[in-house]
RNA sequence: CGCGGGGUGGAGCAGUUGGUAGCUCGUCGGGCUCAUAACCCGAAGGUCAUAGGUUCAAAUCCUAUCCCCGCAACCA
């Protein structure tokens, strides 16, 4: 039965019959960062584990799939401050909608841990306990660069000219003590597991990445904070909490109720089959993880797959872009299983991808609409005519018979062995051969001219009952992409009571008798041009909605500006809501009164010759004309800024870059990601108050 | 020489134990009418970035070069 051994050993678990045994599968995806919504990023990776989840559920394994949100560290602090809630009532907010999300895209996690509960805050402090117990942690200093307002430490290369990078002000050299995990020890048994283990990190070029980061040398890795206190106590030092990684990390084996190892969840499922990870932190995941479990002397997970990014066409979509695309907003229109169907078929496991609206549109109405929709549609139309709606038995096979049998039959294990390397894309594209090659038996064998001779009718009967035996193995594959519309499927073939099996996808036999019923597009045809035009409406209207709402938000918060003369907004759309930034501490007046703000003019402007991201502009301020350096190249021309008029801060003290003196400080609008000059009608060399 | 990824028919992509270059869309021509103006067939279109090399044989291995994209550095 167990014919195939695609999958790893690297655990050198033993093999055991998938299909009837009830072999233990353990799937994660991250758990996200509750610091706003999620976009259609985070919506992929859960759809990929959710599938993979399904799939092997399908398969008869006994699968354990987690999920959940990582809800400490600085940054939620911060932003639950400028929010003027507790940090609790921030994340309990952000992750409500999160399951929604979930729900919606009826994803079907097991389990979904947040790290504040209090079944994990017990044992992450029990795992470092542990750590601590053998020697791996020690209490040490933490050197670097402390910025007292920001209250953040910054290391040598991090901070610029003695200055904070956040900030500006100067930063001072300090040290605080803190706890340190003994990563180093671990560097040459991780370069090993590298080494020989090829299935440990996939894709390919990730490990190769993490084997060269790892041989450059390890060091120790600072693991507690004292600048802040939204995490967990380091159960030995109450003063100090808790990194937000080990922290993170821990979810995978606290869920399962580690460091309680002998029986229940833990026994049963750990090491994990697979971390599913997004490639920016496959670093934590291959490194940090593996070395924490390894001075836990537990065993490692067997897989860590870094998927790659959906991009949009300017490039990386980000929460404080704001130009994300809203999954919700996409299944309102199109349906879950359409999105899903999208996100698996459309990009290939670890590789970046482009989105845009019109690949999803078409995606969705070639694959589901044309070659699905449509063949379950004339199908069930023609049983009802030809056969009074009964699916017939099947007479002796001719002409294409065999060959779309011999497909449909071999179908499962292609898909199998297609998931078995998460290529979630080659896995439906086996499907598809299926659908294609049975639209395209309809044509061969022509049941409208064979309806019109009573003599065929036995042949009619078998090419009916060929086609609803394919769809009916379609049903079954596409289970675990799109369990509604196998079931849609099902019901219109009369077969909706028979359990999904996945062994019934081996055999050509299994709908005779079933009371065939059409029932509505299961995927309607859709307009690209008029749905792209719907699109963008909307999301023209949800970027007016969030300017409104950000224009609101400035004029209670601010006495209003006064408007000058200029045209208010020549390029202003901007796409999603706008970023959550949190207000820096207060400043006296006297402080603010030290700068001197000026009208400005870019007499002339070139790009830094040795630096990719600086321009070097000539500014007039009145009959002064000086030079200033600013990190715009990636935003403008040189030849679109001369003549711009431009808000200068005059006298912040000159300072050199990449060997050029930069005179001054040029103040740019960041919208969105995108700088805009803010202009005025002022004349070069007026104040700015 | 900072690290890494990538350059395959008009578009988007598959394609490593080296052995006639594939898919989807688009284009052109044809077929069919059961079906969601859907489906099916055929054709045109690629010196697999460039130049060398290894080999009986290279998109696939080696060397050099060009170009794109991330990260890092730089963003007063």
């Amino acid at each position: 039965m167990s014919d195939t051994n695609i999958g790893c050993t690297c655990g050198g678990v033993a093999g055991g019959d998938k299909k009837t045994g009830k072999e233990p599968y353990y799937i994660t995806t991250p758990i996200y960062y509750p610091s706003s919504n999620l976009h259609i990023g985070h919506t992929y990776c859960t759809v990929m584990a959710d599938a993979m989840a399904r799939f092997k559920r399908l398969e008869g394994y006994d699968v354990r799939f987690l999920t959940g949100t990582d809800e400490h560290g600085q940054k939620i602090q911060k932003l639950a401050d400028a929010a003027g809630v507790s940090p609790q009532a921030y994340v309990d907010n952000v992750v409500e909608g999160i399951k929604e999300l979930w729900a919606t895209m009826e994803i079907s996690y097991d389990d979904f841990i947040r790290t504040t509960e209090e079944r994990h805050v017990k044992r992450v402090q029990q795992i470092f306990q542990k750590m601590y117990e053998k020697g791996d942690i020690y209490k040490g200093a933490y050197e670097g660069l402390y910025c007292t307002p920001c209250e953040a430490f910054w290391t040598e290369t991090q901070a610029v000219d003695g200055k904070c990078p956040d900030c500006g002000r100067p930063v001072e050299k300090a040290s605080e003590e803190a706890y340190f995990f003994r990563l180093s020890k671990y560097q040459d048994r991780l370069i090993d597991l590298f080494e020989n283990n090829p299935q440990f990190l996939q894709p390919e070029s990730r490990r190769n990445e993490m084997l060269a980061f790892v041989r450059q040398g390890l060091d120790d890795l600072c693991i507690s904070r004292t600048s802040f206190d939204w995490g967990i106590p380091v159960p030995i030092d109450e003063k100090h909490v808790i990194y937000v990684w080990l922290d993170a990390l821990s979810n995978y084996a606290t869920a399962l109720g580690y460091p309680e190892t002998t029986d229940g969840l833990y026994a049963k499922y750990w090491p994990a089959n697979v971390h599913l990870v997004g490639k920016e932190i496959v670093r934590f995941h291959t490194v940090i993880w593996p070395a924490m479990l390894m001075s836990l002397e537990e065993p490692l997970p067997k897989q860590v797959l870094g998927h790659g990014w959906i991009l949009l066409e300017g490039g990386k979509m980000s929460k404080s872009r704001g130009n994300c695309v809203d999954p919700v907003k996409l299944i309102d229109r199109y349906g879950v299983d359409a999105l899903k169907y999208f996100l698996l078929r459309e990009y290939t496991f670890g590789q970046d991808g482009v989105f845009t609206n019109e690949v999803m549109l078409n995606r969705m109405n070639y694959d589901l609409a044309n070659d699905l929709g449509n063949l379950v549609s004339r199908t069930v139309s023609m049983i009802e005519k030809y056969d009074g709606a009964e699916v017939p038995a099947a007479g002796e096979s001719a002409g294409p018979d065999e060959e779309l049998k011999a497909i449909a039959t071999k179908a499962a294990d292609k898909v199998s062995a297609q998931m078995d390397k998460f290529s979630f894309s080659l896995a439906l594209e086996e499907i598809w051969i299926l659908i294609r090659r049975t639209n395209k038996y309809i044509d061969e064998t022509m049941p409208w001219a064979l309806a019109k001779d009573p003599a065929q009718k036995a042949r009619l009967d078998t090419v009916m009952h060929n086609l609803a035996e394919a769809l009916r193995i379609v049903s079954i594959l596409i289970y675990p992409f799109m369990h509604t519309t196998s079931e849609k499927i099902r019901q219109q073939l009369g077969i909706a009571e028979a359990p999904i099996r996945w062994e019934d996808a081996f055999v050509f036999e299994g709908t005779t008798g079933a009371h065939v019923k059409k029932g509505a597009a299961i995927f309607p045809r859709m307009d690209v041009e008029k749905e792209l035009e719907a699109l963008k409406e909307m999301q023209e209207r949800q970027a007016q909605e969030a300017q409104q709402a950000e224009q609101e938000a400035k004029q209670s918060a601010a006495p209003s500006a006064q408007a000058d003369g200029e045209p208010a907004a020549e390029n202003s759309e901007n796409e999603g809501e706008a970023p959550e930034i949190p207000y820096k501490a207060p400043i006296d007046y006297e402080d603010f009164a030290k700068i001197d703000f000026r009208v400005g003019k870019v007499l002339s402007c070139q790009r830094h010759p040795k630096a990719d991201k600086l321009l070097v502009f000539q500014i007039k301020i009145g009959s002064d004309v000086r030079q200033i350096i600013s990190g715009v190249a990636e935003f403008f021309t040189p030849e679109e800024c001369v003549g711009k008029k431009v808000l200068v801060v005059a006298n912040l003290k000159p300072r050199k870059l990449r060997g050029l003196e930069s005179n001054g400080m040029l103040m740019f609008a960041d919208n969105g990601g995108r700088f805009e000059f803010m202009t005025t009608i002022a004349r070069d060399g007026e104040i700015v108050s």
